[in-house]
Formats: structure tokens, sequence, C-alpha cells
DNA sequence: ATATTTGCCTAACGACTGTTAGTAAGCCCG
DNA sequence: CGGGCTTACTAACAGTCGTTAGGCAAATAT
């Protein structure tokens, strides 16, 4: 799918990449420029430019890092010989884990990509429906095995993802809930919807 | 709370607001300049303001008559007397069929209001708030009468607005499932997540 | 018929955008 | 010691941004 970004960077990209997450997640890519991006660093505007090539090569790589996130997390989970519910559980958690120890870049994954133009953008798109897709297979497994209450499929794919995605706009590090309590909780609620009985 | 804003709008006004929503939620409020919302209309840029003093007056507009359909359409269903359950199950539908009706609009009310300024910003991450409130409460009520699984309360209500937030995301006009039918599935999902068998 | 308002126009403003050219200091490696 | 690579700099580019000033014609009100 999506080029595995596994050379090494300098430790001044990682730092940039680490600023610009912020800046994306917290303004919009739009919103954010490459002179916050720069000011945020200690460095001038210009000096950005003996890094990267332009401002959406670092959305580029920002996108790319965290999607191969999502799925190296998840894939296995859902590929996985076990019963479907027991892999959506494991999916579920892995997903939480993801979404909360990239909790900047998850905002790209999810929203900030749009910005990106052909081809990365519709690479992206379809690296994305994937993913999703592997959820849904799940899903309609275990209906088909007559674990999960039937349903429209799609629907159900849309309910679990959208409430495991919303979590990086409510998760605080300094709040209550904690990584294994809210994968604990979320999971069983999820899953007790899904579920016959 | 929000100023309602009921006053009659001219007729050019109104069509403003709905090219502005489109640009808005598909290109982001900042991606969008008032030049791509002049060339939508087919005037030219200036003339804009003969309508509105500056752009943020326009989200601003869009943002308030947004979380006023949300608010009148869900909160009487929320202050019903009705057990917590088919209550909230008005609120889940009545939020659905708002969502829908006003897909681009949405998209402020989840998110582009944050381009908002001090001190519009905070009066309506505040009316926001008292919005989730609402559906906290019937929560709460629920799970006070042992109708709801015991959970911690403030991730369910994460989990409820998430899943029904997120349908703008997916809703197509000319898809296969229209408003009753998701209307129907959700909540049933929905409550079947939160509910005590 | 005259005055006022409405809704658009052209032209341009200063600020800000991403980006480039050219340069120089500090570093590793031969 | 010397050459190249890295990382930063200053200065500036053309383009776009939201916005304003001022004017003109048609519709509306008096």
């Amino acid at each position: 799918m999506l080029p595995v970004p596994d050379e090494a960077l300098s430790t001044r990209k990682l730092e940039i990449l680490a600023e610009a997450r912020k800046l994306f997640s917290r303004k919009g890519y739009e919103a954010a420029s490459m002179r916050d991006l720069a000011e945020a660093l200690g460095i001038k505007p210009a000096s950005l430019y003996s890094h990267y090539d332009s401002k959406e090569e670092i959305l580029w790589e920002i996108a790319q890092r965290c999607a191969h996130e999502f799925h190296e997390a998840v894939l296995p989970a859902a590929a996985g010989s076990e019963p479907p519910a027991e892999r959506l559980d494991r999916m579920i958690r892995a997903h939480i884990e993801v979404v909360i120890r990239n909790q900047d870049a998850s905002v790209i994954f999810f929203r900030e990509w749009r910005h990106l133009h052909e081809p990365h953008r519709s690479e992206y798109a379809a690296s994305i429906a994937a993913y999703e897709q592997a959820f849904e297979s799940v899903l309609r497994e275990g209906m088909g095995a007559g674990i999960f209450r039937p349903a429209p499929l799609r629907l159900n794919t849309h309910m679990l993802l959208s409430s495991l995605n919303w979590v990086h706009r409510w998760y605080r590090p300094d709040g209550a809930m904690q990584v294994p309590e809210i994968q604990d909780h979320l999971s069983k609620l999820l899953l007790n919807g899904l579920r016959i009985p």
C-alpha cells in the first residue's frame, strides 16, 4: 500500500516532524505557516528548506508514518485465526493505543490528509479505505457466524470507527482515564452493542 | 446560550451563507478564500463586503445558526419526562436528522468553529459543552436507574456523540441508506451497547 | 420627480504566504 | 590540513490573503 517510512531520519528532521504534528493538528494544515513552524523550532523559515523541499512534503511524511503505525498495529490482529469477536477486541485495543500514542498525528490520519495533492491524496485515501475494510471484514465474518447482530454492515463499521477515531478529540494525558482503562471500557461498550447476548 | 439568529436575512445573504457552508466544509475555513466564495456566487470579492463585514462574521453566522438547529431539535427531547432510554432514543434521532439536513454546516459545528476568535470562540465552546451535557445527563440518569450498564460516564458520552457526529463524514444523499433507516439502526445499535439486557 | 438605499464594480492597500538564491560557519573524514 | 556535507543565515521573489475606498447604475422609498 503505502511505502514504509523506514529510512532513519536525522534528529533534526524528527524534531521538525514533531513540531509540525503539533501545529498542523492544533491550527490545521492551512492555518499553520512555515514561519510558525520555524519559530517553534527557533530557526528562520528558509532554514526549513535545508531539510524538506516543501510544506506538503512534511505533511506527506507525517501522514505516511502515521498510517504505517495504524496498519502495523491493527492489521495483524485482523488477520488472526481467533473468533471474530476476539480479533475485533484486539483491533480496537490496538487502534486506541495508536491514537493515543500519536495524538497529534492522528488528526492528520483522520482529516488533514485531505490537503495533500494528487497523486498522494488518492493514494492515501485508498490506504485508509483498506484499513477500514479490515474492520468491516471482521464485522461481516462475525455477522455471518451469528455472533453479531444482523445490521447494515457499513453502518456498523462507521459507528465502530467513529467511536475509535473521536478518542483523539477528548483524550487528555493528564485526565482521569488512562490507556488500559479506556481500552477495556470502550471495547466492552462497542462489543456489547454488536454482539448477540 | 447563543443569541438566536431569528432575524430574517436577505435572500442574497442566505445564498452567501449556503455557498460559504459548502466551501468551508469542503476545503476548510482557512483554505477557502473570499475570492473562492465570490467566484462561486458569480460576483467580485469586494462585493461580499456589501453584505458581511468580514470573513469571520460569515463563519460566526453559520456557526450560530447551526448550533441553534441542534439545540432546538435535541434539547426538548432531553427535557421530557419519559424514561431515560426513550428520551435518549429521541435525542439520537433528532441529532441525526439535524446532521443530515445540515451536512455542510455540521462540519462547522464539529470542527471549524475553532477558527473563531475570542470572545466568540469561548462562547461557542460553552454552548457545545452545554449541548453535550444534555446527553451526559440522560446517560447519568439511566445509569442511576439501573437501565444502562455502569461505566465511566464521560466515556459513554464521548462514544455516543462520536458515533452521531461522524455521520456527516459518511452520509451521502444518493446512498443506499436514508434518514429513517439510519435513525433506526444507529439508535438501536447504540442503545444496545448502553442498556442492560 | 427626487432622494436614498442596495448591490455590484474597479483598483488597490499592506500583510502574509510558500519558496528560492546565495552565503557562511561548524562538522566529519581522508 | 583540506574538502565536502550539514545546517543555518540574510534578503528577497511573486503570489495570495482579507479588506478598503470610491464610484456607478438600478431599484426603492418619499
